[in-house]
RNA sequence: UGACCUAUGGUGUAACGGUAGCACUACAGAUUUUGGUUCUGUUUGUUAAGGUUCGAAUCCUUAUAGGUCAACCA
């Protein structure tokens, strides 16, 4: 009864709980999620969140969500909003209330003063090309600023005035002085401040001028004594900035740790690329099912399980990767297979009627809502002479390992009869108008003692009760996995956009069990799709949305 | 002509000097009133070359490959 288990750990546990063994920190996790209120959240996000709320929770912790809104050019209010309801949504809870890096804008200027006066800051009047071109190159070391050489004194005074607004944007900067010819190019002396005459979204006019990344994140963290801040690889490069920091400013001692970003196939993760499918009109918003963002993936009928699952099976380590959409799938699926209760839709009608079914005639039969879940109960579903079938469930000419509806063959109609198609009628054209049957009455599901077999089961809708809905079946919204991978060849991710990743059908028929489903509500549509109802509900058209198809037999 | 990070089946991820395992995918079979689900099974892997060791995916060396870094963005 003693055996461990042997629960094997990533990365990132084995440092916690090393620290943990070690007392650091008092034996308290606190993480953050920090993200920049400039675009809504995505599926590499949603990582992200995963990794840094999953871990405080498992260790006993919390986790502070800070916005990350030190650049007013670019951020606002409604993102804040879109990201709060996103991670609530994604079933994390925050503590206290949300956090904001500009919370911290007079104790991050007090900590610039300190910086200066210890002599490791100076105000520099070069232009950005000036310092840029002084920076070198990774194989070259970069060369001193004419004004590295500022009094501390004067360097004071400078910064006084940058705050007070009396230098135009752009005319000078606070550099942090570390070192300009580290291999590192973060620490060929950094820029901490910059002027920017602009209103803030929180702090209105009172700052004209801003902290830089390096000297905001690492010092919000302390601030708010985060013992681990994890991060995506990118960053590694700042962890030696982010300790310089810490060191020279003698504060909480904050710890960075880096894990390789998530990239899922058929996916793009980059704010601005988003931006652009938006903008350009190849979704219909931040929210089109096909985008990979939180808001998009919901409205999809992703569930926020499903999406946690994913995140976990993808798991956590530092080489880059691109994991499989099927994964994706199969996470959704397994979740829906659980909760979605089952209905009959016909995508694609052709009419069949059951000719020995006596005319005028109809009758409910009951069918279950979840095979899977036997405390899901039952519906009733209106059969007759006259049904919707899908047009694919019939061949006239049928391969053997057909199983569905063609001349001579039986079937199961799900939850009703066993027929036998007799023949099909053709227009002038050629085209299928109707499929002829007869049924065995002796067959009707739950009470069938005949013996008859059927090789196939098929669904359908009655023809006088079935209701017309709107279907529009979504697919990735790529033609490739990896759509950004051909930059190199001068193709964008436009070059394959795929034309079909929306395909919309207007002349679906439901079963009028959904006429009082509401936006939001998961189905499987049998032996088809999970389905979610869109917000482009109306009482009199329901639209659904395919979140993933079932999986394909033969 | 730099620094840093990484390298395990098709894709992810374990194994912490001692039998290369798990998930997804693919394929095969069983069950099935969804060609779904469920169950069973199969194929496929330690980047390379040296070294240390009784024993190396694991430690060392070198090579190779991929990624990241030169925004008054985060």
């Amino acid at each position: 009864m003693s055996e461990v288990s042997k629960e094997s750990l990533n990365f990132i546990e084995e440092i916690i709980e090393q620290d943990l063994k070690e007392g650091k920190y008092n034996g308290r996790v606190q993480t953050r999620f920090p993200p920049e209120p400039n675009g809504y959240l995505h599926i590499g996000h949603a990582k992200a969140i995963c990794i840094s709320f999953g871990l405080a929770n498992k260790y006993g912790g919390h986790t502070n969500l800070r916005f990350d809104d030190t650049n007013p050019t670019t951020e606002e209010t409604e993102f804040v909003n879109a990201i709060k309801r996103d991670v609530k949504w994604l079933g994390f809870e925050w503590q206290n209330d949300a956090l904001f890096a500009s919370n911290y804008f007079d104790q991050l200027y007090q900590f610039a003063v300190d910086l200066i006066k210890k002599g490791f800051a100076y105000v520099d009047n070069s232009t950005a090309e000036e310092i840029a071109l002084m920076k070198g190159t990774p194989t070259k070391p970069g060369i001193d600023s004419p004004y590295r050489s500022r009094t501390i004194e004067e360097n004071v005074l400078l910064f006084e005035e940058m705050k007070n607004g009396i230098h135009p944007d752009g005319s000078m900067v606070l550099r942090a002085k570390v070192d300009m010819a580290s291999p590192n190019m973060l620490m060929r002396d950094p820029l901490i401040y910059r002027i920017k005459h602009e209103h803030h979204h929180r702090t209105g006019d009172k700052w004209c001028i801003y902290p830089m990344y390096d000297f905001a994140h690492g010092q919000s963290d302390s601030i708010e004594q985060i013992t681990h801040s994890l991060c995506s690889l990118e960053f590694i490069h700042h962890r030696p900035l982010y300790d310089w920091f810490i060191e020279k400013l003698g504060i909480f001692p904050s710890k960075q740790i880096e894990f390789a970003r998530m990239n899922v196939e058929y996916m793009i993760t980059s704010k601005r690329k988003l931006l652009n499918l938006v903008n350009e009109g190849y979704v219909t918003g931040w929210d089109d099912p096909r985008m990979p963002t939180i808001s998009g993936m919901r409205r999809r009928g992703y569930t926020a399980e499903s999406i946690r699952t994913f995140c976990d099976k993808a798991g956590v380590a530092k080489r880059d990767n691109m994991i499989s959409i099927n994964l994706l799938e199969s996470c959704v699926r397994e979740d829906l297979n659980k909760v979605a209760n089952r209905a009959m839709v016909v995508l694609n009608p052709v009419k069949i009627t059951i000719t020995n079914y006596p005319e005028g005639s109809s009758e409910i039969l009951k069918g279950e809502n979840n095979s899977e879940n036997p405390e899901s109960g039952h519906h009733d579903i209106p059969f007759g002479r006259s049904l919707w079938i899908e047009s694919d469930d019939y061949l006239e000419e049928a391969p053997k390992k057909y199983f569905r509806l063609t001349p001579g063959a039986n079937v199961r109609l799900k939850n009703a009869y066993i027929i036998n198609c007799t023949s099909a009628i053709y227009d002038e054209n050629g085209n299928l108008t109707e499929i002829l049957a007869t049924y065995y009455p002796n067959t009707r599901s739950g009470s069938d003692e005949s013996g008859i077999s059927a090789k196939g089961t098929i669904h359908w809708v009655s023809a006088e009760h079935g209701l017309a809905c709107e279907i529009r079946d979504y697919s990735r919204l790529f033609t490739v996995p990896n759509p950004t991978a051909f930059e190199d060849e001068g193709k964008t991710i436009y070059d394959f956009y795929n034309k079909a990743s929306l395909i919309v059908k207007k002349d679906a028929i439901m079963e009028p069990w959904l006429a009082n489903c509401k936006p939001g509500e998961h189905f499987q549509f049998l032996r088809k799709g999970y389905y979610v109802v869109d917000e482009d509900s109306s009482e009199k058209m329901k639209v659904f949305n395919l979140t993933v198809s079932l999986k394909e037999g033969w």
